[in-house]
DNA sequence: GATTTGATATTCAAAAATGAATAGAGAGCC
DNA sequence: GGCTCTCTATTCATTTTTGAATATCAAATC
């Protein structure tokens, strides 16, 4: 009833509510009635794009959330208290992790694990662990939070790579001064590379970016077809065959790699043996 | 489900968290398990005189009680949304309180106010304001919780009272000596008078209280009915026919006044309105 | 302007949760 | 020893909750 209400607010409708509830709307429709009859107050707006909550709703989304969070730590605890190692556990990583790096690390876990489930969430927003949305999450910088248990287990270089069918047709640039006049694979909304080439001491703008998207697998994708130059990871270029690092030493900071739960979960035998093989994993990668 | 699983381990049976709960203990029976499956995990020892929970039970309780808190908190910020002065007030109040004064007062407020129906809860151990098991509280000490208005309506002089039947059967103590020698009512457990005179320099012990009760308004009957002397509040032995004040001073401390209520029920209509009107009632009481 | 899409509301049969009644079992009491 | 009290466990009819299907509506799209 509660947790419809918050996932009403969340989703902004109804259907958006059942679906991400597994309920359906009507279902959904039945307890934001109920609720609204018990309090005896309006909560939400009635549209035909969904629901608006009103300033009461909003008012009380903060205790419902912290219920929340209080009932999620009492079911981590409970699986805390859990000492068979089989069930599911829930991975959360960002879209490049989760399409090039995880199946691999996966393929041996399933053969050591073969009682666990695994279900993989890729996600650049992060999932919440303390709603336990996810069990353990890859992350590429570090969690804060007090309930969390983290772990550095190193840093991805990133270089400028391209494939050898575009470099075969456009040249190989060999000066950072060349390397602009390139069709570089970039980011759509975010200047991150662009702001970092300034402080680089190079103007450049969104021009010099004739392919732009905000998916990163697709970018690499992109990148693979010889489309243009970009950005990967060190090893997946190294893993990748026709990909060739560029020798410019643009200075990009590498990608941090964080492995996290929830400090109630770290007890449970099933989430404790995939955080440790996932470390394993990513570690062994890293250095590969 | 949850609900269920709290009220088990505090009533200590399927039976008792049905009754307060108000539901079948059937019901409260399949909760538990239903949560004991799910979580894979045993709660609770079963056995002939109730469940008894386990550790991990114990553990999960602290989250759980926390999600009610803010539940409760939830449907306060709710009920403070509500601007009708109509519904019901839950007042919790010691038992001479509840018993002796209250009546007296709610006369008032039930003719100034017939749409709001009033629920009565004496109990001398405190009901929890932040799980909302009261809606205001009349409280004999300074309640400390950030969440709660607090207002100090007075104090109410505590003397020693008789029964003029007893004193005529007895007579009158005039010095304090001769009042330890006399039949004074006292608690069975507490020992805060026998404290208290200690201060004062008389050496008394529980020989000099051969009528014993932890209930206090039984207490007060009994003193009623000549049985011997107590300690009474002065405006209950002033408007009691037959009680007489004795004139001793035994400096003892008078009881505070404070009443109670939850910061975000402060502002609902139907609640200001009775804290009011009982504030209200009570410092008149304590004038009179 | 017709069509598609995504939303809420309504209906009704199926599924799930509930409670009254009852059985069974040990503890305390006379 | 028999009686009563209080607890849990079980059964079954009833009530409540749910979801599939559908109607309806307005905005976006072609």
């Amino acid at each position: 009833m509660w947790r419809s209400f918050a996932a009403v607010i969340e989703h902004g409708s109804l259907s958006g509510a059942a679906r991400a509830l597994q309920l359906s709307q009507p279902t959904i429709g039945r307890h934001i009635e109920t609720l609204e009859g018990q309090l005896d107050l309006p909560l939400f707006e009635r549209s035909l794009s969904g629901l608006k909550p009103n300033a009461t709703a909003l008012q009380l989304l903060a205790p419902i959330t912290r219920a929340q969070t209080a009932l999620a730590e009492a079911s981590m605890i409970a699986d805390g208290a859990q000492t068979q190692a089989r069930g599911t556990v829930r991975i959360t990583a960002s879209a490049m992790i989760s399409n090039y790096v995880l199946p691999e690390i996966l393929v041996g876990i399933r053969t050591h694990y073969p009682h666990i489930a695994i279900e993989t969430v890729p996600s650049d927003s992060s999932e919440n662990l303390l709603m336990r949305e996810a069990d353990i999450a890859i992350r590429m910088f570090r969690p804060t939070q007090l309930e969390l248990v983290t772990r550095h287990l190193g840093d991805i270089p990133i270089i400028a790579t391209a494939h050898e069918r575009y470099l075969a047709r456009r040249g190989r640039p060999t000066a950072i001064e060349d390397f602009w006049q390139h069709d570089i694979v970039g980011f759509d909304s975010s200047d991150a590379i662009i702001a970092h080439s300034r402080r680089l001491g190079y103007t450049i703008s969104r021009d010099n970016f004739p392919l732009r998207s905000d998916d990163q697998p697709h970018q690499w994708e992109l990148i693979k077809s010889g489309l243009g130059i970009g950005f990967g990871q060190a090893h997946l270029v190294r893993n990748t065959p026709g990909m060739v690092a560029l020798p410019v030493d643009l200075a990009i900071p590498p990608l941090p790699v964080w492995l996290t739960t929830h400090k109630e979960l770290y007890t449970s035998h099933r989430i404790r043996a995939i955080y440790d093989a996932l470390a394993d994993g990513l570690v062994a990668y890293m250095n590969s």
